[in-house]
Order: C-alpha cells, then structure tokens, then sequence
DNA sequence: ACATTAACGATGA
DNA sequence: TCATCGTTAATGT
C-alpha cells in the first residue's frame, strides 16, 4: 500500500473545498498548480503578526489558532480553526500587514494559495466572489455571538460557545463531532483558565452533552451546546 | 464570590 | 518520556 503524501492530502483538501466545485476546469488546474503545502509541528508559527499577506491560508490537517501576544508575553486566542477552514481571507483582500499570528495548535498541514491567484479568482469567477461573502458573513456572525457569550458573564458560556463554534457546519462544513484539542487550548480559546474549561467540560459531560477523551472532545449533543453558549440554559 | 496562577501526582500515547 | 488531565491551595480582583 502506498503512503499518502502530503501532496495528496492537498490535492483531496482543495477538491473538498465548497468553492472548487464552481471553478472552471482551467480555474481549478490553476489553483491546484499555485497552492503548496507546508507542515508545522504542533506550537509552531504558521504566519507572524506584521507580515505581509501573501496567501490564503487552508488547514489541510491538524488545527490553528489566531491570536496576539503582547510585549509583556500575554496571549489573546481568537479563534480556533480546524481541518478543511480556510482562514486570513481579510487582510489578503485588504493587503495589509498581519494583524495576528497564526499559530499550530496540533501537528499540521497547511496550505497556502498565492495572493494573485485568490485575487485573480475573487475577479473571475462570482460563484468564488459569493462563497467568500458568505464566509466573512459566518465569521462575522461568529464574532457577534462571541460577544454575547462574553457579556452573559458565564464562564460554562464561554466554553460551550468555544467548543460549538469549532462544530459549528455553516464556518466550517464537513467537520466531525470529534475533535483533538486539549483542554488547555479550548481554555486558551475559550478565554479562561485551563482549570475552568475542564470543569466546564465535566459539567457538560455530566449532561450527556459531550465525552472527554485524551486529548479530545467529542460532542454528542450540539443543539445542548448551543443553548448553554447562548445562557439558555436553566 | 469567583477566576487565576501555581503546584502536585496520576495517567494515556 | 512527555503531554495531558484532575484536583487542591493560595492569591487576586
């Protein structure tokens, strides 16, 4: 049996991708052509706040982050990004620098699209133009509902919101009910303190809402998770 | 009150 | 062996 190179993993990663499915054969060919791929060990920077944006950046494997450290050496996590997302579209468009780092949380496969060749797509094709509204609008609705989670005041909110936004299917479609993170991120992403996620995730558990695993999460019962986020609950 | 950091041992991969 | 987990204690706001 052959091994799976990471040039097939690419290649599958791009014919997943919602958008490819509207591209011309030669649109397609183009993409498949200018989109390499990079690995990171887990921890590892996958692009530095204030370099230039010259790619689109696609989780082909693993999980990322966004976030910022300050001088002092704090970090603010943003948002989690798991397999099949892409993420970093904004500043790509807008040109600039970087805002935030971009940051491995597991071992991962990366892809990166050419700046020219997403703007050259965004110009050719409206199906690609509409896919990439959509998107924004997602993640703007995602942050909206972040802020909701955060003024409830509630920590088991801020960790169930975290924790259905990474299975959330409208930002990030085909993700599995199972996820590899560790408590610590989901802590970091959630903004508390890794002690506090895992009692979230034990009351959580206690529901039946989600499983604990090693380093895992699995969630059995979103619509639950959804209703906590939203302080629906009791 | 309730969250955070620090610290510790236990345990899974 | 190291990352991760579960828990407790001290500290901070």
């Amino acid at each position: 049996m052959l091994a799976v190179t990471p040039a097939d993993k690419l290649r599958r990663f791009l014919e997943a991708s919602a958008w490819m499915q509207s591209l011309t054969p030669e649109q397609a060919e183009r993409v498949q052509r200018d989109t390499l791929a990079r690995s990171f060990d887990t921890g590892a920077m996958v692009c530095a706040r204030g370099a230039p944006s010259a790619h689109w950046i696609g989780v082909v494997e693993g999980m990322l982050k966004v976030e910022t450290v300050t001088a002092g050496g704090k970090s603010a996590s943003f948002i989690g990004v798991p397999s099949g997302a892409w993420v970093g579209e904004g500043s790509v468009i807008k040109g600039e620098l970087r805002p935030y780092d971009i940051v491995a949380i597991r071992d991962s496969i990366v892809a990166y699209m050419p700046r020219a060749t997403f703007l050259w797509l965004m110009q050719e094709n409206h199906h690609f133009s509409r896919w990439l509204i959509d998107q924004l609008n997602a993640r703007l609705g995602h942050f909206i509902a972040m802020v909701q989670s955060l003024r409830l005041n509630d920590t088991n909110a801020q960790v169930a919101y975290c924790l259905a936004s990474l299975f959330n299917q409208d930002l990030y479609p085909g993700s599995r009910s199972q996820l590899a993170i560790s408590q610590e991120e989901i802590g970091r992403l959630s903004g508390v303190s890794r002690q506090i996620a895992n009692r979230a995730l034990h009351e959580m558990q206690d529901k039946g809402i989600v499983r604990i695993g090693y380093g895992s999460i699995e969630v059995l019962d979103l619509p639950a998770l959804q209703a906590i986020a939203a302080g629906n609950n009791e």
